[in-house]
Parts: C-alpha cells; sequence; structure tokens
DNA sequence: ACTTAATGATAACTTAATATTAACGCCTGA
DNA sequence: TCAGGCGTTAATATTAAGTTATCATTAAGT
C-alpha cells in the first residue's frame, strides 16, 4: 500500500554531497529537488511546495538558518519537515540545530542509511502525530511526552503501565485477549504470570481514578467510558 | 510534583465546541482550562494565569474583543498569547480582532491539527522573540555566550552539559530517550557507554542545584520545573 | 444458594535502571 | 610541563518498576 510519493528539497553547496543525497533518497523512493544556495533553496521550496526540506547550514546567499526561519514564518510552510544539517565541528551544533524551529537536525558526516531511516522516521511520526496522542473522553494520552491527563491533570504511569494503557485505549471497546496483551506489551518471549497484568490494570485504574478498564471474565480487559 | 505544562484558557459558550478543544489542547499536551462565557473567561485568567487565552468572539455577557480589550489593558496580561476564534461569517471579524490586541485570529472551523500547530507557532515565536535566549522559570540559558544563569546567579557549564541541558531545555516536558539524547548530543557515530549521559545529567542537577530534569524510568529524561 | 473459576487487592520480593562516587586519561592554557 | 578542567568509564549504592504469592472477592453456572 504506497501512498503518494513524497518530495524532498535538497540544499547544500556541495555538488558531491547533492549527487550522493538525490541518488539514495531517490533509491529510497523520494522524489527529489535539489538547491545549491540558500535563495535556490526559497525559491524552489515555494514552486514545488516539498513535503520535506533538508537544508545544510553552511549555504552561499542565505545560510540554512536562515533559510529555516523564513519558511517557519509563512503559514504555507508551518507543516513542512524542515531537516538541519549540521558538520558537528561547529561548537554547539545542538543548539545552532535547535534554535531555528527545525523538525530535526542531523550531524554530518551521515551514512545515507541513517539518513533515509531519520527521514521515514520522521514522516510516520507526522502521519502520526494526530494517533501519536490519543483521546478519549477525559482522558488525554501523549506519547510524546509520556504523559496522561485526565480532566487537565497529567499522571505519571510507569512505563509497562504506560504502554498498557496506550494498547487498550487505542482500540476503545475492543477486548483484549490476556494472550494477546502479554505479547504486545511484555513481548514472544517473556514469560510472565497471569496475576502480572491484573496488577498493573490495577495500578492503572487506581492512578486514573477513572473506572475506564472493563473487565470481561475469562476472556480479557477493555477500554470503554 | 508539578510539571510545567502551558496552560491554554478556552473561552466559547458552545459545549460541543469547548469539549472539542480541551480533548485536543490536552491530548497535544497543554493544561485546559474552560470558560463559557466572557466574564467567565476574565475571571478565570486571573485564577489561572494562562500562557494562552483562545477567545470566541461571539460570547455572552462579554463577547471576545471586549475581554481582550480588557485583559491587554492589564500588565498582568500583557506578554499572555490571545488568539481569536472567529466565524468566517462575521464580517471584519479579522479586522477587530486584530485591532484589539490579539496574537493571532483563527476562523472557524478549524481542524484539531491546524489549530495546535498555530498555537505551537505562536509558543515558538514567542520563544524566539526573546532572542536565542530561552527561560524557563528561574532559569535562563543564553545560547550565544554559553552561558546559562539561576536566579540571577551565572553558572558554568561545560560543553556536554550545556549541550545536553540545552537540548531538554528546549522542549519542556517532552521526554528524550537516551537514543536521542545520544544521537543528538554525541552524533550518529560515537558511541558512549550510557552511563555517561547520567553523569551528565547529575553534573548538570549539581551545578543547577534545581530540580528541573525528571527521569522517566526505561525510557529517557525530559525537562520540567 | 452453593460451588468453582476467575479476577481484585495487598504486601513482600526480585530485578532492572539510574544515581553516585571516584578514578583515569586527555587535552588545554598558564 | 604541569595543573586543572573535561569527558568517559568502572564500581557500587540506591531507588523505582515489575513480579509473584497469598488471600479476598466477585461473577457465572448449576
Amino acid at each position: 500500500m504506497e501512498s503518494k510519493i513524497r518530495k524532498v528539497l535538497v540544499a547544500d553547496d556541495e555538488p558531491d554531497i547533492r549527487e550522493l543525497l538525490q541518488y539514495n533518497l531517490s533509491a529510497a523512493g523520494y522524489e527529489v529537488i535539489l538547491a545549491q544556495d540558500g535563495d535556490d533553496a526559497l525559491d524552489k521550496a515555494k514552486k514545488n511546495k516539498p513535503d520535506l526540506i533538508l537544508l545544510d547550514v553552511m549555504m552561499p546567499k542565505k545560510s540554512g538558518v536562515e533559510v529555516c526561519k523564513i519558511l517557519r514564518s509563512q503559514t504555507q510552510f508551518s507543516e513542512t519537515l524542515i531537516v538541519m544539517l549540521t558538520a558537528l565541528s561547529d561548537d554547539g551544533s545542538v543548539v545552532k540545530g535547535l534554535e531555528t524551529g527545525a523538525d530535526d537536525y542531523i550531524g554530518k558526516p551521515v551514512s545515507p542509511k541513517v539518513l533515509v531511516s531519520r527521514l521515514q522516521a520522521l514522516f510516520r511520526r507526522q502521519s502520526k502525530s494526530e494517533s501519536n496522542s490519543l483521546v478519549a473522553g477525559p482522558i488525554a494520552i501523549n506519547a510524546e511526552q509520556f504523559l496522561v491527563t485526565v480532566e487537565g491533570k497529567s499522571i505519571s504511569l510507569a512505563k509497562k503501565e504506560f504502554e498498557l494503557l496506550y494498547l487498550l485505549a487505542n482500540k476503545p471497546g475492543r477486548v483484549f485477549l490476556r494472550n494477546e496483551i502479554l505479547t504486545q506489551v511484555w513481548g514472544n518471549e517473556v514469560i510472565v504470570g497471569d496475576r502480572t497484568i491484573d496488577v498493573h490494570i490495577r495500578k492503572i485504574r487506581q492512578k486514573l481514578g477513572i473506572d475506564c478498564i472493563k473487565t470481561v471474565k475469562g476472556v480479557g480487559y477493555k477500554f470503554v467510558l
């Protein structure tokens, strides 16, 4: 099930790198547009409306940072993914990368393989960003912040508790067999007793203070409101 | 143990919309306060001191425009972000909204996704306008000078310490996996042990003297106040 | 209502993860 | 070159998460 082809704009002043990236991104199934300096990047961004923009920090005309700022100030590009490429030798690469409002920044050198997988992760995150944080009644679950709020109040769950709740809440009403829960949360190899699940369920119920996990006796549990 | 989450006050007279917004903003990690009319909004703004106020234009008691004017006339709210929600049918509402000193206005209906990203953009812009120095409570981080001050006192951090703190502090509340931290601060190729992160975290905590980095066991670390 | 199987609750226990401390090299600036 | 800060690691302590044992309670079938 292939979705539409993603367009990636690559802005770097070094021809070698442009070529390298173009080759690898094309091979990974992206449509690639190239730009060789900051102004060129801005220009081609407007024309082609790419899904993601890879910006080298050090470029003629306008630096990647400047380009990023300009793009971000426009509503048109407020949703577009922007990734900065920074040389690690630069002092404070973290600082530079974060200041711009980019969605991610990657230190050079980077193997094409790593780069592609980082981009894929970003696209994945973006498409999930709606379901990444899910809402059911007074309960909101934010996976990014590892945070659950009930009626506005934030509640801290332990890792397993969170994973369990997240599993159930993702498909409200659906009953999860104990076996399913075990393989999903604990994995195939781990063997734990049945009571372990109960205890975690209990802790979740306790912490949330809301009766949202229903027991289906002899079968499993389900999330309902 | 209260974490520093951005508070958003939502003022709208339609229960359905209040509910919709509450759910989606909660899911995005905001703490949400609800108000159902103009007076209620003013009241709750004073009590809760939200970071951002979402005002429907058409409300009983006092209109969003009136509320906005009143808020803006008080020093307490001079810095607070105010966003007007206007029905597109209202002619000239855009003009009115902006005239009153709102930071942004959004036409209804709006998809929750778009709304959230608009708010995020506003917060981003706000924190940037304070130059590239980042302020969170008693902690101020100046990336330009590699300088951190706590309650006015300047503290000297080593480079790695600084980068690590800066990374976390830039997205308050967001959990950073140990892997993320490694690639962001140390780069793609470098391999260092897990304990290294711990030690740096410890040094930061020690030097700052404030408990602002919370560990999420089995997951990573996050910056909160 | 009785019996039984399944789950709830609690506390004791085990394990995994992180905190802490100190030590070791490395580089840098006096 | 030598002192001292920095980054890393190793070793150990501490803490929180996760698990299990036990007993109480509940629900379904008879």
